[in-house]
DNA sequence: CTCCATGTTTAGAA
DNA sequence: CTTCTAAACATGGA
């Protein structure tokens, strides 16, 4: 379950169980990170996890080393906590041990996601080069990198060298509760437009992260409950349209959004 | 069988 | 260089 609010959701959930723990192995071996990023098990061996931290949708586990395990769980990918004697879990494709007897399975059903090390957090972003975090950037922040780009909106939120960790449901979203068409030229926003972005985008990812990225929970107001063909918009009650961009449908109510 | 899927990369076209 | 398309990757579910 991966863009930003699901990898959010997963790392709280992990944290408070691996940090401080030692890793005693770590088999399996799902593709790794490149370049540069692979695993090697001389470099994480018996060190210990300190804390982790985000950056969009990349997870990181610090080592005590100074180093950092990196995930990226792709398009189906998870964590899951589990302990000495329950059984592996379906799909699990690398399994992270500790000495204390807990192990950390990353499953990944489609294979799209990554594992790898390396010696600094900050290598990751720098080699994807990825931009601010999403959750993290502050309004003036992105206030000048909208204006810069004549990139279409739902390409530019998708775009994780502008803006790192929105994926296809959230970008909708977003466009959704700003009231922004998801073809209009990022430039070429209104200043109201451009000015309401960040704060929906903020809105958005915290609510869905406090409800721990659980689109049941969602409230209804939202436009993730109307993803479907033949769905109302639930402002103003016309139908959502729904168009393919980039390769992915996207969803939008044509008479909010413009 | 067919279509679709919360992601990223790459080759190639404007 | 920038923007965008299509395809590829691998697999399950409807």
């Amino acid at each position: 379950m991966p863009e930003l609010p699901e990898v959010e959701t997963i790392r709280r959930a992990i944290t408070p169980q691996i940090t401080g723990s030692r890793i005693s192995g770590i088999t399996g071996s799902p593709p790794t990170l490149e370049p540069g990023l692979t695993v090697f098990w001389t470099w994480i061996e018996d060190r210990r996890i300190e804390g982790t931290s985000r950056h969009g949708k990349y997870l990181f586990a610090g080592l005590d080393s100074g180093s950092s395990l990196v995930f990226h769980l792709g398009m189906t990918g998870d964590l899951l906590l589990v302990s000495e004697d329950d059984p592996v879990p379906p799909y699990t494709r690398a399994m992270v041990s500790f000495i204390d007897g807990s192990r950390l399975a990353f499953t990944d059903p489609r294979r799209f996601g990554r594992l790898g090390w390396v010696p600094d957090r900050d290598d990751v972003i720098r080699a994807k080069r990825l931009g601010p975090d999403a959750l993290a950037i502050q309004a003036e922040e992105l206030a000048p990198i909208l204006q810069r780009s004549r990139q279409k909106m739902k390409f530019f939120l998708l775009d994780q060298h502008k803006l790192a960790g929105i994926g296809n449901i959230y970008a909708d979203e977003i466009l959704f509760q700003a009231g922004v068409h998801p073809l209009r030229e990022a430039a070429s926003l209104t200043p109201d437009q451009a000015a309401r972005i960040q704060p929906s985008m903020q809105d958005i990812l915290r609510t869905a992260i406090s409800l721990e990225a659980d689109f049941d929970q969602y409230p209804g107001s939202w436009l993730i409950p109307h993803r479907a063909p033949g769905e109302r918009c639930p402002v103003c009650s016309g139908e959502v349209d729904r168009v393919m961009i980039a390769g992915r449908f996207t969803y939008f109510c044509p008479s909010c959004q413009e």
